[in-house]
RNA sequence: GGGCCAUUAGCUCAGUUGGUAAGAGCGCGCCCCUGAUAAGGGCGAGGUCCGUGGUUCAAAUCCACGAUGGCCCA
């Protein structure tokens, strides 16, 4: 290169020693300007084929498997997908670089009542104008296209995976697999079908599950209702003989009254007969006061007083049907609310229908799919609209004379997760999977997993204790349908091997539309007859399976079928939310299998919030585009965000916070560029230098190394990714930025080329380089990349991508403990010295501190290590002599000298052209007079 | 109402099993350099380690209670 070669020796005083120094040089540009350049890395990892050749670079290694949850299939990638996807990214990258053969195969939830919706607001298609197989390929069209624009979007965040070949749950493969799933459960008597209250959304017309409700503030009527009770005397004797008792109801949902069947009490609380204006009524002592409050009664008598267990047996009559509405007891009746009396509906409330059960309740649901009473519900209300039929049932209890009171309240209520509005609880036919016969086997399957962070456990394992039934049928069409048949004489239910597996061979063949397409006679295995009654007319289930089992099988359609997975899987990883959902789903479908958990280690992150601390949501308009972010400042700027904190806790996003990694990623940039730049003539093949030949300052900064590499090793293993940040950031800036790089430039650039000062500079300049490039390439892989691709280019052995190197390692003879001590010293005194150079700055006598010299004073055990190393002092403060005091011997003005203190003045001499320093040297030689002794020296060796 | 988690400088984090005067980076203020240059360097300000009590020779670190915030459940 013609900047290192000297030009024809030119004497005088326009010498250019400028052409003697060892200038820097690299083509690696300072600025990234990733958004345009990580594309163009992009492009060499598809010519790579990276997914393979990484693979295929860790053949015969050990497999490491981290199973993909499924991100739905109908939009934008946002923030917290690309947070999932890039944390499962780093963990794939850091294991295959200690080792691992590491498949990832990407995945998508394509089907349910998400998509649908999608279809209905993009196409402006309603789904009873059209057949359920237009409506299905409807469905199909829009997942698939966003199945593709997800997989670019992931793509560009720089995530490593099998994207050729992911794994759809709308495939023929998955559904005739989750088919056999669901028959293998079914067949194990672990599904039943049955009148349930379960939520439901009217405005969807389906049943939901209770992992897709949403709780949100709504303003509700609250009425008290007298319930008459005849045979009240029989516990209450009290009463006066020509007087009729009743009951006090309190509630919230007027629409449900024609569904009572009966009245619960506390057992263990007291309750009263007390006269309220002239009514007798009974109800819980402790709420009393606050109900003659809310009936704005001003005479209150309390006739008798008796425990709630007494109580039972007893029968109210319901105020508009006159039918019997025994009075029970159940353990959820509060004293926080209410009168203590509560009004049981089985078919509008989980606890209401469970106690039912033991009371041989009736279950009454006069409710259709669209939310309307139904003829049962009586003349007046059939037709109506549960909600708005509200005033219509107070007009007809107050009309009974059974209304006591009717206000309003405002209190948390649930609402569908799609559409957002209130949901009722209704009873209808569905499919359940029965959580528990299968509870103890999954507490004991989360007990032997291992969850990070450590409180994942008890989180998901509370969950798991008090989790109803699992209602997995959907009333939609968009989905796998649910194999069963019912005798179209008897209703029998149809569902044995032979024809579920007939419907899984169809499904496999021709897709889940065979489903709809073909009538039951065509789907089930011929000559099929009725168990019960020898028919052999069928009709189909019309339900689906809920999307959450589409993606609860996983583990049986994917990880136990798929040629490079495994069953279990080692990781899975997603967002905290996911405990409810996922991995519940994952597990509950896992023993119903019979299997075990299909995870043995699991993973929460959390979400973002605003920097107000309020989660990011549509809603609220603080929703944070992943795209926004990584074409402003590049993925690699994004990936490292996701390291700036702790994943397991909230995460905040706020432009402020951006910046201030934009800045780190540049500080790093930087630092390996500077590196590179100093590398340009050095061959490590032919120049480095063996470790006990290198300079100690060389020496000292691989003890650093050592220190970051095990440092980041633990981080990684221990999933605290976000000292990754701090800890690689903070050693370029303090160990690399300002103090080594900085105090080698002298040497770099005033030695010789070839000298072995400037070799060993170079040597642990690579080591660095060659270490660093690897400790970033999990996070910043883009530009891990970009620089390794420089390093080829002084070491072409390495191999074609970063991602197929292996993770540093730390030489044992880097590990000198004694080295790193004594340099605690030399540190030490670096910092009097600056100290005293800054003083000498403020003075005005000098402003180029290379102009300076520093005089030290020590104590003893000081100023053995620092004489020692007098000859480097120099260049390891940047000024032009230091010399070493005993303590003794310091200026009065120092005051008294404990460890090190240091005085700064000006050097004698003058500056020397080539390499700054004011040394008494310079001027000696005549045919160089403007250079010191040591350049002189070295412009000579270079024939000038 | 129940359970879990968190609380160290303006921000994000370090602080091994309790032990020297609590650290880093960013940001901020002042200054230097111009051979990392749309770069680099130095110095400085800034903390009752949420509060109170306790255990201990010694607590940011252990215990109890409380406060605040968050998540989940009801």
């Amino acid at each position: 290169m013609s900047a290192n070669r000297p030009r024809e020796p030119s004497r005088g005083a326009c010498m250019d020693y400028r052409k003697t120094l060892n200038l820097l040089q690299t083509d690696f540009p300072l600025k990234g300007n990733l958004p345009q350049r990580e594309p163009e890395i992009m492009k060499l990892w598809d010519e790579l084929d990276i997914y393979r050749r990484v693979r295929a670079s860790r053949a015969g290694c050990p497999r490491y498997v981290l199973h993909d949850g499924p991100p739905y299939a109908n939009g934008n990638i946002h923030l917290g997908q690309a947070l999932n996807k890039i944390l499962k990214d780093i963990t794939i990258k850091y294991k295959t670089m200690r080792g691992f053969d590491c498949p990832y195969v990407p995945g998508w939830d394509t089907q349910g009542l998400p998509t649908e919706q999608s279809v209905q607001r993009e196409y402006g298609l309603d789904r009873h104008q059209v057949s359920p197989l237009e409506w299905r390929a409807k469905c199909r069209e829009l997942a698939l296209r966003y199945v593709d624009v997800q997989r670019e979007q992931f793509k560009r965040l720089g995530v490593r995976g099998d994207w050729e070949h992911p794994y759809l749950t709308l495939t023929p493969d998955y559904q005739s697999r989750q088919i056999e799933a669901f028959a293998k459960i079914a067949l194990r008597g672990l599904v039943s079908r049955g009148l349930r209250p379960v939520y439901w959304c009217y405005h969807c017309e389906t049943a939901l599950a209770e992992d897709e409700i949403e709780y949100s503030t709504k303003k509700s009527p609250a009425i008290y209702v007298s319930f008459a009770v005849p045979d009240a005397r029989r516990v209450f004797p009290e009463l006066p003989a020509d007087a009729q008792a009743e009951v006090v109801v309190w509630t919230t949902t007027p629409w449900t009254i024609p569904g009572n069947t009966g009245t619960a009490v506390s057992l263990g609380d007291p309750y009263v007969l007390a006269r309220l204006d002239g009514r007798y009524l009974i109800l819980a002592e402790a709420l009393l006061g606050e109900t003659a409050v809310a009936l704005g009664v001003s005479t209150v008598e309390v006739l008798a007083t008796r425990p709630g267990k007494d109580l039972e047996g007893l029968v109210a009559v319901h105020p508009l049907y006159g039918r019997p509405s025994p009075i029970v007891l159940a353990d959820y009746v509060a004293m926080d609310q209410g009168t203590g009396v509560v009004h049981t509906a089985p078919g509008h409330g989980l606890e209401d229908f469970e106690t039912s059960l033991r009371y041989h309740l009736d279950v009454i649901s006069p409710v259709d799919d669209y939310g309307r009473f139904t003829e049962e519900a009586g003349e007046r209300l059939a037709g109506k609209i549960v909600d708005e039929a509200s005033s219509e049932v107070i007009s007809m209890l107050a009309e009974a004379g059974a209304l006591l009171a009717n206000g309003t309240i405002t209190h948390e209520y649930p609402h569908c997760w799609r559409c957002h509005l209130p949901v009722i609880y209704r009873a209808t036919k569905q499919w359940f999977m029965n959580i528990d016969a299968l509870r103890q086997q999954a507490l004991a399957e989360i007990a032997r997993a291992e969850w990070i962070p450590a409180w994942g456990q008890s989180r998901i394992a509370g969950m798991v204790q008090v989790r109803p039934d699992w209602c997995i049928s959907r009333q939609r069409v968009w989905g796998v349908p649910i194999p069963a048949f019912y005798c179209a004489d008897c209703d029998e239910l149809l569902l044995t091997e032979a024809s579920t597996n007939h419907v899984r061979d169809l499904v496999a063949e021709h897709g889940a539309d065979i489903w709809f397409a073909r009538e039951a006679a065509d789907l089930v295995p011929p000559g099929s007859t009725c168990a019960k009654c020898g028919g052999s007319r069928f009709v189909k289930e019309p339900d689906i399976m809920s999307v959450w089992f589409d993606s609860g099988v996983t583990h049986y359609c994917v990880l136990d079928t798929h040629p490079d997975l495994t069953d279990p899987a080692d990781l899975y990883l997603e967002g905290d939310d996911q405990y409810q959902c996922w991995f519940q789903t994952s597990l509950w479908a896992a023993v119903a299998l019979g299997k075990p958990a299909p995870f043995k280690t699991v993973v929460g992150h959390a979400f973002f919030v605003d920097d107000t601390g309020h989660k990011l949501s549509k809603s609220k308009g603080n929703i944070i585009d992943p795209r926004e972010i990584y074409e402003k400042y590049g993925a690699d700027v994004l990936r490292m965000w996701f390291t700036y904190a702790d994943f397991r806790r909230k995460m905040y996003a706020a432009e402020s916070i951006y910046e201030q990694v934009a800045d780190a990623y540049r500080k790093i940039r930087f630092t390996c560029r500077f590196m590179l730049q100093n590398l340009g003539d050095f061959d490590p093949a032919q120049d480095a230098l063996p470790y006990d030949q290198l300079l100690e300052v060389d020496r000292w900064i691989l003890t650093r190394l050592a220190w970051l590499i095990d440092r980041m090793t633990s981080a990684f293993d221990e999933w605290n990714l976000h000292l990754f940040y701090h800890e690689v950031h903070g050693f370029c800036v303090t160990d690399l930025s300002a103090f080594y790089l900085n105090v080698l430039k002298d040497r770099l650039y005033t030695e010789l080329p070839d000298s072995r000062a400037r070799r060993s500079a170079q040597t642990a300049l690579w080591e660095l380089l060659m270490a660093l490039v690897r400790l970033i390439a999990p996070v910043m892989t883009f530009t891990a990349e970009e620089i390794w691709q420089h390093c080829r280019k002084i070491s072409p052995a390495l191999p074609a991508s970063v991602q197929e190197a292996f993770w540093p390692e730390v030489r044992p003879e880097w590990r000198d403990t004694a080295l790193a001590t004594r340099w605690e010293t030399v540190l030490a005194a670096r910092e009097a010295a600056m100290r005293a150079l800054e003083t000498l700055k403020a003075s005005g006598a000098c402003d180029n501190p290379l102009e300076a010299r520093v005089d030290l004073y020590c104590a003893d055990s000081a100023r053995e290590v620092l004489a020692d190393l007098r000859d480097q002092l120099p260049w390891l403060f940047v000024v032009s002599d230091v010399a070493v005091h005993e303590a003794a011997a310091a200026p009065a003005e120092l005051g008294e000298v404990r460890e090190i203190a240091a005085v700064a003045r000006p050097n004698d001499g003058s500056k020397c052209e080539r390499c700054w320093m004011r040394l008494p040297s310079v001027g000696e030689a005549t045919d160089h007079p403007t250079l010191c002794s040591r350049c002189v020296g070295h412009v000579r060796a270079l024939g000038v």
